[in-house]
DNA sequence: GCATGATCATGC
DNA sequence: GCATGATCATGC
Protein backbone atom coordinates (compact mmCIF):
# COMPACT_ATOMS: atom_id res chain seq x y z
CA UNK A 1 0.00 0.00 0.00
CA UNK A 2 2.83 2.19 0.85
CA UNK A 3 4.20 1.89 -2.57
CA UNK A 4 0.96 2.41 -4.40
CA UNK A 5 0.77 5.76 -2.62
CA UNK A 6 3.77 7.03 -3.07
CA UNK A 7 4.25 6.14 -6.98
CA UNK A 8 1.34 8.60 -7.76
CA UNK A 9 2.14 10.89 -4.43
CA UNK A 10 5.22 12.88 -6.06
CA UNK A 11 7.38 12.62 -8.99
CA UNK A 12 10.97 11.65 -8.87
CA UNK A 13 12.10 13.12 -11.77
CA UNK A 14 10.59 16.58 -10.73
CA UNK A 15 12.09 19.27 -7.68
CA UNK A 16 9.35 20.64 -6.97
CA UNK A 17 7.78 17.84 -7.13
CA UNK A 18 9.90 15.69 -4.70
CA UNK A 19 10.36 18.70 -1.94
CA UNK A 20 6.48 19.49 -1.98
CA UNK A 21 5.90 16.03 -0.92
CA UNK A 22 8.71 15.93 1.47
CA UNK A 23 7.69 18.71 3.02
CA UNK A 24 4.38 17.05 4.08
CA UNK A 25 6.77 15.50 6.34
CA UNK A 26 7.05 18.38 8.50
CA UNK A 27 5.16 17.65 12.08
CA UNK A 28 4.72 14.20 11.73
CA UNK A 29 6.52 10.87 11.90
CA UNK A 30 7.00 7.94 9.71
CA UNK A 31 3.96 5.71 11.49
CA UNK A 32 1.42 8.68 10.67
CA UNK A 33 2.62 9.08 6.88
CA UNK A 34 3.52 5.91 5.49
CA UNK A 35 1.62 2.39 6.13
CA UNK A 36 4.50 0.94 7.72
CA UNK A 37 3.90 -0.89 10.97
CA UNK A 38 7.22 -2.14 11.87
CA UNK A 39 10.49 -1.41 11.70
CA UNK A 40 12.10 -5.31 11.23
CA UNK A 41 13.03 -5.31 7.90
CA UNK A 42 15.19 -2.68 8.33
CA UNK A 43 18.13 -2.97 10.41
CA UNK A 44 17.72 -1.23 13.77
CA UNK A 45 20.48 0.60 14.01
CA UNK A 46 22.34 4.31 12.70
CA UNK A 47 20.55 5.27 9.50
CA UNK A 48 17.76 2.70 9.87
CA UNK A 49 15.51 6.25 9.95
CA UNK A 50 17.00 7.35 6.45
CA UNK A 51 16.32 3.78 4.94
CA UNK A 52 12.63 3.81 6.64
CA UNK A 53 12.33 7.62 4.63
CA UNK A 54 13.40 6.13 1.16
CA UNK A 55 11.87 2.73 1.30
CA UNK A 56 8.30 3.71 3.28
CA UNK A 57 8.04 7.43 2.36
CA UNK A 58 10.00 7.63 -1.01
CA UNK A 59 8.84 3.69 -2.27
CA UNK A 60 12.55 3.85 -3.29
CA UNK A 61 14.63 0.75 -3.58
CA UNK A 62 18.07 0.97 -1.17
CA UNK A 63 20.55 2.35 -3.33
CA UNK A 64 23.91 2.82 -2.82
CA UNK A 65 25.25 6.16 -1.69
CA UNK A 66 27.44 7.11 -4.73
CA UNK A 67 24.29 7.79 -6.99
CA UNK A 68 22.02 10.12 -5.98
CA UNK A 69 18.89 9.53 -5.04
CA UNK A 70 16.59 11.14 -7.39
CA UNK A 71 18.65 10.97 -10.06
CA UNK A 72 16.86 12.97 -12.96
CA UNK A 73 16.13 15.45 -10.63
CA UNK A 74 20.11 15.46 -9.14
CA UNK A 75 18.70 15.67 -5.67
CA UNK A 76 20.55 13.52 -2.65
CA UNK A 77 18.56 12.90 -0.08
CA UNK A 78 20.27 12.84 3.76
CA UNK A 79 18.61 12.21 6.86
CA UNK A 80 19.77 13.83 10.17
CA UNK A 81 19.20 13.75 13.48
CA UNK A 82 18.55 16.98 16.03
CA UNK A 83 18.19 16.28 19.62
CA UNK A 84 16.25 18.26 22.39
CA UNK A 85 19.29 19.80 25.19
CA UNK A 86 18.26 19.81 28.53
CA UNK A 87 17.20 23.87 28.47
CA UNK A 88 14.74 22.76 25.78
CA UNK A 89 16.89 23.89 22.44
CA UNK A 90 17.45 21.80 19.78
CA UNK A 91 20.89 20.88 18.57
CA UNK A 92 22.09 18.22 15.73
CA UNK A 93 23.31 15.14 17.28
CA UNK A 94 25.79 14.38 14.39
CA UNK A 95 27.92 16.06 11.84
CA UNK A 96 26.23 15.47 8.14
CA UNK A 97 28.72 13.64 6.47
CA UNK A 98 28.79 14.51 2.62
CA UNK A 99 31.14 12.16 0.87
CA UNK A 100 34.35 10.03 1.26
CA UNK A 101 37.50 12.01 0.62
CA UNK A 102 39.68 10.54 -2.10
CA UNK A 103 43.62 11.67 -1.28
CA UNK A 104 45.01 10.62 -4.13
CA UNK A 105 42.24 13.07 -6.49
CA UNK A 106 41.20 15.57 -4.07
CA UNK A 107 44.63 17.03 -4.46
CA UNK A 108 44.53 18.15 -8.19
CA UNK A 109 40.86 19.87 -7.52
CA UNK A 110 39.73 23.69 -6.79
CA UNK A 111 37.00 24.01 -3.96
CA UNK A 112 34.90 25.61 -6.89
CA UNK A 113 34.75 22.74 -8.86
CA UNK A 114 35.59 20.10 -6.45
CA UNK A 115 33.50 16.94 -5.74
CA UNK A 116 32.55 18.54 -2.69
CA UNK A 117 30.75 20.94 -4.39
CA UNK A 118 29.40 19.31 -6.91
CA UNK A 119 28.35 16.41 -4.42
CA UNK A 120 26.94 19.01 -2.33
CA UNK A 121 25.17 20.78 -4.45
CA UNK A 122 21.47 19.37 -4.21
CA UNK A 123 20.73 17.86 -0.66
CA UNK A 124 17.31 17.22 0.17
CA UNK A 125 17.97 17.56 4.19
CA UNK A 126 15.18 15.71 6.03
CA UNK A 127 15.85 16.32 10.05
CA UNK A 128 14.14 14.65 12.73
CA UNK A 129 14.07 14.56 16.48
CA UNK A 130 15.56 11.65 17.97
CA UNK A 131 14.77 10.80 21.26
CA UNK A 132 16.14 8.09 23.16
CA UNK A 133 14.33 4.64 22.80
CA UNK A 134 12.23 5.84 20.60
CA UNK A 135 11.03 3.24 17.60
CA UNK A 136 12.56 5.36 14.67
CA UNK A 137 8.97 5.05 13.01
CA UNK A 138 7.60 7.59 15.77
CA UNK A 139 10.38 10.49 15.39
CA UNK A 140 8.95 13.76 14.37
CA UNK A 141 10.37 15.65 11.30
CA UNK A 142 11.48 19.27 11.86
CA UNK A 143 12.93 20.32 8.89
CA UNK A 144 12.81 19.64 5.30
CA UNK A 145 14.60 21.90 2.98
CA UNK A 146 16.64 21.81 0.15
CA UNK A 147 20.10 22.77 0.84
CA UNK A 148 22.98 23.45 -1.54
CA UNK A 149 27.08 24.39 -0.15
CA UNK A 150 26.95 26.92 -2.92
CA UNK A 151 24.21 28.93 -2.02
CA UNK A 152 25.04 29.34 2.13
CA UNK A 153 25.28 32.39 3.05
CA UNK A 154 28.70 34.01 1.58
CA UNK A 155 30.13 34.32 5.13
CA UNK A 156 29.56 30.77 5.76
CA UNK A 157 30.79 29.64 2.19
CA UNK A 158 34.02 31.47 2.63
CA UNK A 159 35.03 29.59 6.04
CA UNK A 160 34.36 26.10 4.42
CA UNK A 161 36.37 27.11 1.59
CA UNK A 162 39.28 27.53 4.16
CA UNK A 163 38.33 24.58 6.16
CA UNK A 164 38.86 22.58 2.80
CA UNK A 165 42.03 23.58 1.34
CA UNK A 166 43.52 23.58 4.72
CA UNK A 167 42.44 19.54 4.92
CA UNK A 168 44.13 19.45 0.63
CA UNK A 169 47.13 20.99 1.73
CA UNK A 170 47.79 18.68 4.24
CA UNK A 171 47.26 16.11 1.53
CA UNK A 172 49.00 18.03 -0.72
CA UNK A 173 51.99 18.54 1.68
CA UNK A 174 52.00 14.10 2.63
CA UNK A 175 50.70 14.52 5.25
CA UNK A 176 47.30 12.86 5.01
CA UNK A 177 48.15 10.91 7.96
CA UNK A 178 47.58 14.12 10.27
CA UNK A 179 44.44 15.71 9.55
CA UNK A 180 42.46 15.92 12.29
CA UNK A 181 38.55 17.06 12.83
CA UNK A 182 40.15 19.82 15.21
CA UNK A 183 42.20 21.64 11.93
CA UNK A 184 38.27 23.07 10.67
CA UNK A 185 35.80 24.98 11.82
CA UNK A 186 32.97 24.48 9.71
CA UNK A 187 33.36 21.73 7.41
CA UNK A 188 35.73 18.74 8.96
CA UNK A 189 37.45 15.78 7.28
CA UNK A 190 35.62 13.14 9.40
CA UNK A 191 37.30 9.30 10.04
CA UNK A 192 34.87 7.32 8.25
CA UNK A 193 35.93 3.62 8.71
CA UNK A 194 34.64 -0.15 8.62
CA UNK A 195 37.32 -0.71 11.48
CA UNK A 196 40.13 1.43 13.15
CA UNK A 197 42.13 -0.28 11.14
CA UNK A 198 41.86 0.55 7.70
CA UNK A 199 43.95 2.63 6.13
CA UNK A 200 44.29 4.42 2.47
CA UNK A 201 47.27 5.87 0.39
CA UNK A 202 47.73 9.14 0.01
CA UNK A 203 49.87 10.66 -3.14
CA UNK A 204 52.88 12.54 -1.71
CA UNK A 205 53.63 10.15 1.05
CA UNK A 206 54.39 6.68 1.93
CA UNK A 207 52.02 6.52 4.81
CA UNK A 208 48.87 5.27 4.71
CA UNK A 209 46.05 7.66 6.32
CA UNK A 210 42.90 6.76 7.92
CA UNK A 211 40.22 7.18 5.73
CA UNK A 212 38.18 10.41 5.80
CA UNK A 213 34.97 11.95 4.56
CA UNK A 214 33.61 15.17 4.44
CA UNK A 215 31.31 16.30 6.59
CA UNK A 216 29.53 19.69 7.95
CA UNK A 217 30.34 19.71 11.94
CA UNK A 218 27.31 18.89 14.77
CA UNK A 219 27.65 22.37 15.13
CA UNK A 220 27.55 23.87 11.87
CA UNK A 221 24.19 21.75 11.62
CA UNK A 222 22.97 23.22 14.95
CA UNK A 223 22.97 27.00 13.76
CA UNK A 224 22.01 26.27 10.25
CA UNK A 225 18.86 23.82 11.74
CA UNK A 226 18.01 27.25 14.06
CA UNK A 227 18.54 29.46 11.39
CA UNK A 228 16.04 26.96 9.54
CA UNK A 229 13.34 26.67 12.01
CA UNK A 230 13.71 30.48 12.90
CA UNK A 231 12.20 31.01 9.54
CA UNK A 232 9.63 29.43 10.57
CA UNK A 233 6.81 30.92 12.88
CA UNK A 234 3.75 29.01 14.68
CA UNK A 235 0.65 31.13 14.85
CA UNK A 236 0.75 32.04 18.09
CA UNK A 237 -2.79 31.41 19.91
CA UNK A 238 -4.24 33.86 22.71
CA UNK A 239 -6.49 31.99 25.59
CA UNK A 240 -9.22 32.54 24.00
CA UNK A 241 -8.39 30.89 20.64
CA UNK A 242 -7.39 27.43 22.40
CA UNK A 243 -9.81 25.30 21.01
CA UNK A 244 -10.04 26.78 17.58
CA UNK A 245 -9.29 24.64 14.52
CA UNK A 246 -7.01 26.95 11.87
CA UNK A 247 -9.29 28.04 9.62
CA UNK A 248 -11.47 29.09 13.10
CA UNK A 249 -8.25 30.73 13.99
CA UNK A 250 -7.89 32.69 10.80
CA UNK A 251 -11.19 33.66 10.43
CA UNK A 252 -10.74 35.10 13.65
CA UNK A 253 -7.59 37.02 12.55
CA UNK A 254 -9.00 38.58 9.79
CA UNK A 255 -12.41 39.51 11.23
CA UNK A 256 -11.66 42.83 12.86
CA UNK A 257 -10.28 44.05 9.20
CA UNK A 258 -13.31 43.22 7.12
CA UNK A 259 -14.37 46.17 4.72
CA UNK A 260 -11.02 47.52 4.00
CA UNK A 261 -9.46 47.06 0.59
CA UNK A 262 -6.00 45.82 0.21
CA UNK A 263 -4.89 49.31 -0.65
CA UNK A 264 -5.74 50.50 3.10
CA UNK A 265 -4.52 47.30 4.67
CA UNK A 266 -1.32 47.71 2.80
CA UNK A 267 -1.07 51.11 4.03
CA UNK A 268 -1.96 50.74 6.99
CA UNK A 269 0.78 47.74 7.92
CA UNK A 270 3.37 49.91 6.02
CA UNK A 271 3.49 48.01 3.34
CA UNK A 272 2.10 50.56 0.68
CA UNK A 273 3.30 54.10 0.82
CA UNK A 274 0.67 56.25 -1.22
CA UNK A 275 1.36 57.02 -4.58
CA UNK A 276 3.34 54.02 -5.03
CA UNK A 277 2.43 50.54 -6.63
CA UNK A 278 1.93 47.92 -4.58
CA UNK A 279 4.42 45.51 -3.90
CA UNK A 280 4.01 41.66 -5.75
CA UNK A 281 3.49 39.44 -2.76
CA UNK A 282 1.15 42.10 -0.75
CA UNK A 283 -1.41 39.27 -0.48
CA UNK A 284 1.04 37.38 1.73
CA UNK A 285 2.66 40.50 3.74
CA UNK A 286 -0.78 41.37 5.06
CA UNK A 287 -1.35 37.52 5.85
CA UNK A 288 1.22 36.93 8.10
CA UNK A 289 1.08 40.39 9.70
CA UNK A 290 -2.79 39.70 10.22
CA UNK A 291 -1.36 36.26 11.89
CA UNK A 292 1.36 37.73 13.45
CA UNK A 293 4.18 36.36 11.84
CA UNK A 294 6.85 38.06 11.03
CA UNK A 295 7.12 39.55 6.94
CA UNK A 296 9.97 36.82 6.33
CA UNK A 297 8.94 33.62 8.12
CA UNK A 298 7.04 31.05 6.73
CA UNK A 299 3.67 30.58 8.53
CA UNK A 300 4.42 26.93 9.84
CA UNK A 301 0.92 25.84 9.85
CA UNK A 302 0.90 26.80 6.41
CA UNK A 303 4.21 25.00 5.76
CA UNK A 304 2.97 21.92 7.10
CA UNK A 305 -0.50 21.73 5.28
CA UNK A 306 0.55 23.18 2.21
CA UNK A 307 -1.35 26.08 1.97
CA UNK A 308 -0.81 29.15 -0.04
CA UNK A 309 -2.41 32.43 0.55
CA UNK A 310 -4.26 33.79 -2.47
CA UNK A 311 -6.14 37.32 -2.86
CA UNK A 312 -9.19 36.81 -5.21
CA UNK A 313 -11.04 39.71 -5.95
CA UNK A 314 -15.04 38.92 -6.32
CA UNK A 315 -17.19 40.96 -9.30
CA UNK A 316 -20.53 42.53 -7.92
CA UNK A 317 -22.20 39.16 -9.92
CA UNK A 318 -20.13 36.72 -7.89
CA UNK A 319 -17.12 35.79 -10.69
CA UNK A 320 -13.53 36.56 -9.76
CA UNK A 321 -11.90 39.42 -11.54
CA UNK A 322 -9.41 36.96 -12.55
CA UNK A 323 -8.63 33.09 -13.39
CA UNK A 324 -6.01 32.05 -11.11
CA UNK A 325 -2.63 30.55 -13.09
CA UNK A 326 -0.09 27.54 -12.64
CA UNK A 327 3.50 27.69 -13.63
CA UNK A 328 4.06 27.64 -16.98
CA UNK A 329 4.47 23.98 -19.06
CA UNK A 330 7.10 22.12 -21.06
CA UNK A 331 5.52 20.92 -24.46
CA UNK A 332 8.31 17.97 -24.51
CA UNK A 333 7.11 17.24 -20.53
CA UNK A 334 3.67 17.59 -21.52
CA UNK A 335 3.87 15.41 -24.37
CA UNK A 336 5.36 12.49 -22.46
CA UNK A 337 3.70 12.72 -19.22
CA UNK A 338 0.28 11.60 -18.29
CA UNK A 339 -1.49 13.56 -15.89
CA UNK A 340 -1.30 11.25 -12.63
CA UNK A 341 2.88 11.96 -13.21
CA UNK A 342 2.12 15.60 -14.30
CA UNK A 343 3.64 18.94 -12.52
CA UNK A 344 -0.23 20.03 -12.88
CA UNK A 345 -1.42 17.03 -10.98
CA UNK A 346 0.61 18.26 -8.41
CA UNK A 347 -0.48 22.10 -8.59
CA UNK A 348 -3.79 21.11 -8.12
CA UNK A 349 -2.88 19.13 -4.83
CA UNK A 350 -2.41 22.89 -3.28
CA UNK A 351 -4.62 24.06 -0.53
CA UNK A 352 -5.26 28.02 -0.64
CA UNK A 353 -6.22 30.48 1.48
CA UNK A 354 -8.63 33.13 -0.48
CA UNK A 355 -8.64 35.91 0.89
CA UNK A 356 -11.97 37.34 -0.67
CA UNK A 357 -12.19 40.73 -1.93
CA UNK A 358 -15.80 41.59 -3.06
CA UNK A 359 -16.82 44.65 -5.31
CA UNK A 360 -19.19 47.08 -3.31
CA UNK A 361 -21.31 49.66 -5.35
CA UNK A 362 -18.24 52.08 -5.91
CA UNK A 363 -16.18 49.75 -7.74
CA UNK A 364 -13.83 49.41 -4.74
CA UNK A 365 -12.93 45.93 -3.94
CA UNK A 366 -13.14 45.26 0.06
CA UNK A 367 -12.30 42.48 1.89
CA UNK A 368 -15.46 40.42 3.10
CA UNK A 369 -13.81 36.61 4.14
CA UNK A 370 -11.51 33.93 4.09
CA UNK A 371 -11.84 30.66 2.87
CA UNK A 372 -10.08 27.60 2.69
CA UNK A 373 -10.20 25.61 -0.86
CA UNK A 374 -8.65 22.87 -2.55
CA UNK A 375 -9.95 21.41 -6.26
CA UNK A 376 -12.38 18.63 -5.44
CA UNK A 377 -11.50 15.23 -6.09
CA UNK A 378 -14.87 14.75 -8.62
CA UNK A 379 -13.28 17.82 -10.42
CA UNK A 380 -9.87 16.23 -10.89
CA UNK A 381 -11.17 14.19 -13.65
CA UNK A 382 -12.12 17.26 -15.37
CA UNK A 383 -9.03 18.91 -14.73
CA UNK A 384 -7.79 15.84 -16.21
CA UNK A 385 -9.58 15.78 -19.37
CA UNK A 386 -8.34 19.32 -20.06
CA UNK A 387 -4.62 18.05 -19.52
CA UNK A 388 -5.01 15.37 -21.69
CA UNK A 389 -6.70 17.33 -24.24
CA UNK A 390 -3.44 19.80 -24.58
CA UNK A 391 -1.17 16.88 -24.28
CA UNK A 392 -2.66 15.64 -27.35
CA UNK A 393 -2.82 18.34 -29.29
CA UNK A 394 1.35 18.80 -28.41
CA UNK A 395 1.55 15.28 -29.38
CA UNK A 396 -0.14 16.33 -33.11
CA UNK A 397 1.17 19.35 -33.54
CA UNK A 398 -1.05 21.58 -32.42
CA UNK A 399 0.35 23.12 -29.48
CA UNK A 400 -0.81 26.73 -30.24
CA UNK A 401 -4.46 25.31 -30.12
CA UNK A 402 -5.55 25.89 -26.45
CA UNK A 403 -8.01 24.22 -24.72
CA UNK A 404 -10.24 26.89 -23.92
CA UNK A 405 -12.57 27.88 -20.74
CA UNK A 406 -15.56 27.09 -23.00
CA UNK A 407 -13.83 23.89 -23.95
CA UNK A 408 -13.90 22.21 -19.89
CA UNK A 409 -15.51 23.39 -17.05
CA UNK A 410 -12.58 23.55 -14.13
CA UNK A 411 -9.65 25.01 -16.39
CA UNK A 412 -8.28 26.24 -19.75
CA UNK A 413 -4.99 26.97 -21.16
CA UNK A 414 -3.83 30.30 -22.20
CA UNK A 415 -0.62 31.87 -23.05
CA UNK A 416 1.73 33.31 -19.83
CA UNK A 417 5.10 34.79 -21.20
CA UNK A 418 6.83 37.67 -21.28
CA UNK A 419 5.37 38.77 -24.41
CA UNK A 420 4.20 36.98 -27.81
CA UNK A 421 7.97 35.98 -28.99
CA UNK A 422 8.49 34.63 -25.26
CA UNK A 423 8.33 30.92 -26.80
CA UNK A 424 9.43 27.26 -25.71
CA UNK A 425 10.38 24.49 -28.66
CA UNK A 426 7.59 21.83 -29.07
CA UNK A 427 8.15 17.75 -29.85
CA UNK A 428 7.52 19.29 -33.95
CA UNK A 429 10.62 21.36 -33.42
CA UNK A 430 8.78 24.86 -33.78
CA UNK A 431 8.47 27.33 -31.05
CA UNK A 432 4.94 28.15 -29.27
CA UNK A 433 4.57 31.30 -26.62
CA UNK A 434 4.59 30.03 -23.12
CA UNK A 435 1.56 28.72 -21.67
CA UNK A 436 0.20 27.47 -18.72
CA UNK A 437 -3.33 26.00 -17.03
CA UNK A 438 -5.79 28.34 -15.61
CA UNK A 439 -8.86 27.21 -13.51
CA UNK A 440 -11.66 28.99 -15.00
CA UNK A 441 -13.22 31.93 -13.62
CA UNK A 442 -16.62 30.77 -13.77
CA UNK A 443 -15.39 27.57 -11.88
CA UNK A 444 -13.86 29.76 -9.09
CA UNK A 445 -17.33 31.47 -9.19
CA UNK A 446 -19.25 28.05 -8.68
CA UNK A 447 -16.90 26.95 -5.86
CA UNK A 448 -16.29 30.09 -4.19
CA UNK A 449 -20.34 30.14 -3.56
CA UNK A 450 -20.46 26.97 -2.25
CA UNK A 451 -17.80 28.04 0.30
CA UNK A 452 -19.03 31.37 1.06
CA UNK A 453 -23.04 30.58 1.10
CA UNK A 454 -23.69 28.81 4.34
C1' DG B 1 17.00 36.47 -16.53
C1' DC B 2 12.95 34.54 -15.50
C1' DA B 3 8.72 33.35 -12.93
C1' DT B 4 4.78 35.05 -11.10
C1' DG B 5 0.90 37.84 -9.84
C1' DA B 6 -1.56 41.38 -11.79
C1' DT B 7 -3.70 43.69 -15.36
C1' DC B 8 -4.86 45.26 -19.99
C1' DA B 9 -6.96 45.02 -24.83
C1' DT B 10 -9.76 43.19 -28.13
C1' DG B 11 -13.47 41.03 -30.12
C1' DC B 12 -17.34 38.07 -29.87
C1' DG C 1 -19.80 40.70 -19.91
C1' DC C 2 -16.71 37.38 -20.73
C1' DA C 3 -13.06 34.64 -23.01
C1' DT C 4 -8.85 34.87 -24.75
C1' DG C 5 -4.49 36.58 -25.95
C1' DA C 6 -1.08 39.60 -24.51
C1' DT C 7 1.87 42.29 -21.62
C1' DC C 8 3.55 44.64 -17.45
C1' DA C 9 6.32 44.97 -13.21
C1' DT C 10 8.27 43.25 -9.09
C1' DG C 11 11.19 40.31 -6.87
C1' DC C 12 13.89 36.40 -6.49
Amino acid sequence: MASSNTTTAYNKDDRQSIVEYASMLIGSTLRESTDAEEIADIKRSKGSFGEAVEYYYFDLKNNSDSAPDFKEAGIELKTTPLKRNKGGALSAKERLVLGMINYMTVVDETFETSHLMEKADDILLISYLWEPDKDPLDYEVEIVELISLSELPKGDLSQIKLDWETVVNKVRNGRAHEISGSDTLYLEACTKAANAQARRKQPYSDIEAKPRAWALKASFMTAMSNRILEGMQSIERKASEAGLDLLGLVKKRFAPYYGMTEQELGERFGYITPGKRKPKNLCALITRRILGVSDDAKIEEFEKAGIVPKTMRIKRNGTPKESVSFPKFDYFELAATPFEESDFATYLDQKYLFVIYREDEEGEYRLSEVVFWQMPEDDLEEAEHCYEEMRSRVNNGHAEDSVKATENRCCHVRPHGRDSNDTLPTPQGDQVVKKCFWLNAQYLKTEIAKLTQK
